[in-house]
DNA sequence: TATAAAATGTGCTATAAATCACAAAGAGTA
DNA sequence: TACTCTTTGTGATTTATAGCACATTTTATA
């Protein structure tokens, strides 16, 4: 499905935003525009890395499945992002799965492209790295915040995280059921449950089905705070 | 102080392993080497980076105090190793601390030639990308197995970390004080007190002073698998 | 629209790990 | 060597969270 193009594309990255016109020609010719529906796998912790994914449109989660079939959502995955950018440049296996909590548009970018550009363009390769770099910042942000808190701070750090990081707005849909929410903040679906009634109970949030308005945004930075 | 040379540094990183001998030339004049003495902090989180930092022999803590005074450690340092790179990409701010588990060697080189190898020579920011993108999965890799592993689990993972991550080792100096293993491990000083003792009781490790050394790697690994 | 299946909420119980309290061992110093 | 200070080890207690059981709600499907 080639119908895009790469040169007026509206989603580029940092990164191929340094590109020039001609090199943006030779994205074009390796790039390929695809569709996902919610729900569906992209990628498999595992298999080989065959393609850069830039996700264009959409959410995806980022997660491992444990050898004791427990789940660990590792982030939230926005528009504009590489999939598994990391593995491309080590022993290229994917180490984590990838699936989409909507309806996505991805690009599959050819490797050796993608390679050439960083060897061949500076600033290109600047991005890439500032890209990685960021990332690996902000996941490791959370994961000392989730070591380091109880239930109610760790709650606190992922409501905040999802409005000020992910949907940038007090009131968002936020996609993943209970269980998996559970998943990314490490706790038990049944803890999971009682914190957002409690939550709700005290008038920080309210909830309606699958949506989450945060209502005192300084009391939740409080409770993230006080752990 | 300046008395080494890059040009015949036996410590070079991967990255500058790949610079010819005149861009070498360049690093070395814009490189100076400095020693560390145990215990002293060479990077503090907060502080702007100035320069990057080479850690050619020694081993580091990478760590941070959070608000309520408890202290996180992220990961040990072992030489041939940047301390905090990912953090040039981004805010220019230092996210983390670092201080000296023995007596150091380091370089500070400075940030603008590193930005200008990146962008002028392409295998070189490659080697870069390699590093941070190894850096950030080997320790997700391991905020995974602490979030979904109990106690036991944990200082299987831990041990076996060191022995074949860090040390290379069966037997090794661990360098950390049992609360800083705590702090790595992610919990109470007490309690790390009390598996080394049941794991030393089952002969699974040997502990003599701050020397371990590992009886029973196979049991090991089975308690790191069962989580 | 009815029915089955899945997801969610909630009280109760079990349990793993933190915390407390203090003893013992080491390290550093006069 | 004696004395202090720090680190480490260990039993008793407390506490936070997981796990269980089951009711309720929501979603999917015939």
């Amino acid at each position: 499905m080639k119908g895009s193009n790469c040169k007026i594309c509206e989603d580029k990255s940092c990164a191929v935003s340094v590109l020039n016109k001609n090199q943006l020609d030779i994205l074009n010719n390796n790039c390929v525009e695809s569709k996902v529906k919610k729900g569906e796998i992209i990628l498999r912790a595992g298999a080989m890395v065959s393609h850069i994914i830039y996700l264009r449109t959409g959410y995806v989660k980022e997660y491992v499945v444990c050898e004791n079939d427990k789940s660990k959502i590792l982030q939230i995955i926005k528009h504009h992002s590489y999939l598994g950018l990391h593995s491309l440049f080590g022993d290229k296996i994917n180490h984590y799965s990838y699936s989409a909590l909507e309806d996505l548009k991805i690009c599959y970018i050819d490797v050796n492209i993608f390679n050439q550009f960083i060897k061949e363009k500076g600033d290109f390769a600047y991005e890439v790295l500032a890209y990685v770099s960021r990332e690996s910042l902000n996941n490791f942000f959370r994961f000392i915040n989730q070591s380091n808190k109880r239930i109610n701070g760790r709650f606190a750090d992922v409501l905040l995280y999802f409005s000020e990081k992910i949907f940038n707005n007090l009131s968002f849909n936020f996609l993943l059921s209970r269980q998996e929410l559970a998943d990314l903040i490490g706790v038990s679906r049944e803890n999971t449950a009682r914190v957002l009634s409690k939550f709700e109970a005290d008038r920080i949030i309210n909830i309606s089905g699958k949506n989450i308005e945060i209502l005192k945004i300084d009391l939740l930075k409080k409770i993230s705070k006080n752990g």
